[in-house]
DNA sequence: AAGCACACCAACCGCCGTAGT
DNA sequence: GACTACGGCGGTTGGTGTGCT
């Protein structure tokens, strides 16, 4: 025999609260507390289940709740925990006072994802997205025959493409060619065994964003620097590639280097070009060398959005003139040359 | 003005680990 | 030990508002 039924979901109230509900909720618990959700509703006269009662006090009725708009050192910590910890919304939260993680996840799912979207960042990985440009299906068939595949074609089409992306391309290539049957990394969990395979396979490549002098030997790697050894990184390693630069200084949110805030007149690509700056600590998730004193610094910045409201809200905050949601603009600009590219090819 | 599409977000749903019976 | 509710969590949905044609 179990416990009693919490609720008996016959008769209870669904659907948005009332005014009234929530003030029966709040005057409740300011009365008696919050501990017991059962038999909460009972005793505060609502028609409600207990969960749902948790869940209006949880997200919208606690008083140390902030609303409005995430300010740019929220959504960047938001960003920088995400690559972490995954939708780990209520630890998201927990490092984010006054959110509440219902609020991040929508706050993650309605703007933040589809930026990064459509800056060609995969949203699970945060790394960047081959898909974009299908060079995935490119690079692999070129696997199965290498002979056959025309570097100095790919390569010649640095104007047309974006460096990054077509440096990153190589690179892969190069480790692919290195590692046969290396599949390109699909979510986190696939990363951390491909890096479980990276260290037993390459133990000199292990040692967190150092960049290793490690010469690529094969054919493939040799055609590639022949092609244009000035343009692209004669020793290219699985290492360099995830921990100093095309995974994440260049692509994955950073405190320092995440420029999608830039100018909007400005490329959103940032610099590839390796870089000795050691100041920024935040790697991806691949490399255990994250600080999070960057992140409690943010945390402990205090937020510039404004926190109106009253305590029955269910009307939208929302601003639909989002100037934020130009700064992914310049990708737009990348897809159309990704488009030229296709009808070229 | 009407209709449609899209964005936003509060609330619900279902699952899971924990704990009471 | 088995059963089952509780509390918490992440995913999803549906209502509402806004913008465009």
């Amino acid at each position: 025999m179990g416990r009693a039924p919490c609720c008996d979901k016959n008769g209870l109230n669904k659907g948005p609260w009332t005014p009234e509900e929530d003030q029966k909720l709040i005057d409740f618990i300011r009365k008696h507390g919050y501990g017991n959700w059962r038999n909460l509703p009972k005793n505060a006269g609502l028609q409600r289940c207990g969960k749902s009662c948790r869940l209006r006090w949880a997200n919208y009725l606690r008083p140390d709740i902030k609303r409005g708009r995430f300010s740019f050192e929220e959504e960047e910590t938001i960003i920088q925990l995400h690559s972490i910890l995954g939708n780990k919304w209520s630890a998201i939260a927990a490092r984010l006072p006054g959110r509440t993680d219902n609020e991040i996840k929508n706050y993650w799912n309605t703007h933040i994802k589809k930026r990064l979207l459509r800056m060609g960042i995969d949203p699970v990985t945060h790394s960047p997205r081959l898909d974009l440009l299908d060079l995935s299906t490119v690079l692999t068939s070129s696997l199965h025959n290498a002979s056959h595949f025309n570097f100095s074609r790919l390569l010649g089409m640095q104007n047309i493409i974006n460096p990054d992306l077509l440096r990153l391309a190589t690179s892969i290539l190069s480790f692919q060619s290195q590692n046969q049957g290396f599949p390109l990394q699909k979510n986190v969990q696939e990363n951390h065994i491909f890096n479980d395979q990276v260290q037993n396979q390459m133990p000199s490549l292990v040692q967190p964003c150092q960049l290793l002098q490690t010469p690529i030997q094969d054919d493939q790697s040799q055609l590639m620097m022949q092609s244009d050894s000035e343009n692209f990184p004669q020793n290219i390693s699985l290492n360099e590639w995830q921990c100093s630069g095309f995974l994440t200084e260049d692509y994955v949110p950073t405190v320092t280097n995440y420029d999608y805030y830039g100018p909007s007149n400005q490329p959103i690509i940032i610099d590839p070009s390796p870089s000795d700056d050691q100041t920024s600590t935040f790697q991806s998730n691949s490399c255990n060398t994250f600080s999070f004193q960057s992140i409690l610094s943010n945390i402990s910045t205090p937020s510039s959005s404004p926190t109106p409201n009253s305590t029955y809200i269910n009307s939208s905050s929302t601003s639909h003139g989002d100037e934020r949601e130009s700064y992914g603009n310049n990708m737009l600009n990348f897809d159309m040359d990704v488009n030229e590219f296709m009808q070229l090819h």
